[in-house]
DNA sequence: GACTTTCCATACGGTACCGTACGCCGTCCA
DNA sequence: TGGACGGCGTACGGTACCGTATGGAAAGTC
């Protein structure tokens, strides 16, 4: 994370910025996204963010814009449903938030809805992704024949269950813990 | 959460300083718990936290161990199951975690937990209330007939899910949004 | 080769904290 | 009535930030 000795031989963009923000927002959460400490990393000074962004604020509509852009493009592609096998994409989907893979995706998600919690620029962006969220899965639902409450009922129970996972400490519960995720996902599937 | 006016009459105690400080970490999450910030809504300096508290570190120990105190006996009084009673309990447990009721309570859950996402004594005490309450529902689904690994699986899913739940921005995905949490709570309750 | 633009450094003022050293004042107790 | 001590105020040094003002080098532009 730090810079590599001299200075960066490319000019650094806004994007860039963002990237690296993002990166600290997983690790550090909202408020570890803090202009000097950015500045450090990249081996340059405050100047040059306050040439790129108006302001901290600036940054956070940035990165909240961004983050939200990523997460559609990801969940178009995970849900492109070739027909008759909707199941497995259901089944994937869960295990992707399973844990241990896809870490720093779990903690960016995480970090994102607890900003959400006391920003409403921030909450606004998860309820987009949200909607998007569950639309998608419902019509996974739909195509596996399920009425459409019951799709969208076990949509908010997917991505609830997905997010509090995440949230819990249950190593030392029990050694068969994974396998207990796996009929839970397939409870949720409706396999 | 101003003081009164003027001084308190009574000198603080350390009590009063946690639970001031539960209340901060319920809004404002770990980094809200500032010791000038508390003494400045107590109306009194610093001087007063640092006689009760060595430093911030011990506010913190301190305020961890009187949540999972508390949550602990919480458990205990809401799973006394009464024989035949367990779907009820069941059911009740996922409502109080409900939303709009308990708001607090589930603000001091969510921020607790997102402390121990970074903090390793924090993420002990939740992993002993986990256990605690994996451990308590597992009896009431084992009450109602289930195998032990069903019990365990759905105790799982019963937490994940109420967790993230809480973290969800579903307003607007549906208006019948009550219907289908009762429909995910019959699910996963097995009633 | 002057002129502008891009990108960053320097320097500054201001705020919000943590923790410590020490002084003050009331209360209880001998 | 004079300590002793509990409980707090005052004052200080130090750190880590935000944001601005301004300068300056390197690159392109005419």
């Amino acid at each position: 994370m730090k810079s590599s000795g001299g200075r960066p031989r490319t000019p650094l963009d806004r994007h860039e910025w963002i990237e690296a923000a993002i990166n600290i927002l997983a690790e550090q959460g909202v408020q570890g996204m803090r202009v000097e400490v950015l500045a450090k990393n990249f081996g340059v000074t405050k100047g040059s963010f306050y040439w790129h962004f108006k302001d901290r604020q600036d940054l956070f509509s940035a990165v909240l814009q961004t983050w939200r852009d990523g997460r559609i493009r990801d969940i178009n592609k995970q849900t492109i449903a070739t027909p008759g096998n909707e199941r497995e994409q259901l089944l994937h989907l869960i295990d992707v938030y399973g844990a241990t893979r896809n870490r720093k995706g779990i903690s960016i998600e995480l970090a994102v809805r607890e900003w959400a919690r006391r920003d409403e620029q921030a909450a606004a962006i998860v309820a987009e992704v949200d909607a998007w969220r569950l639309e998608c899965t419902r019509k996974l639902y739909l195509a596996r024949g399920l009425s459409d409450d019951e799709a969208r009922s076990r949509s908010v129970l997917l991505y609830a269950y997905v997010f509090g996972q995440s949230l819990m400490v249950c190593e030392g519960f029990d050694s068969r813990l994974a396998d207990f995720k796996r009929w839970i996902a397939d409870l949720i599937v409706h396999a």
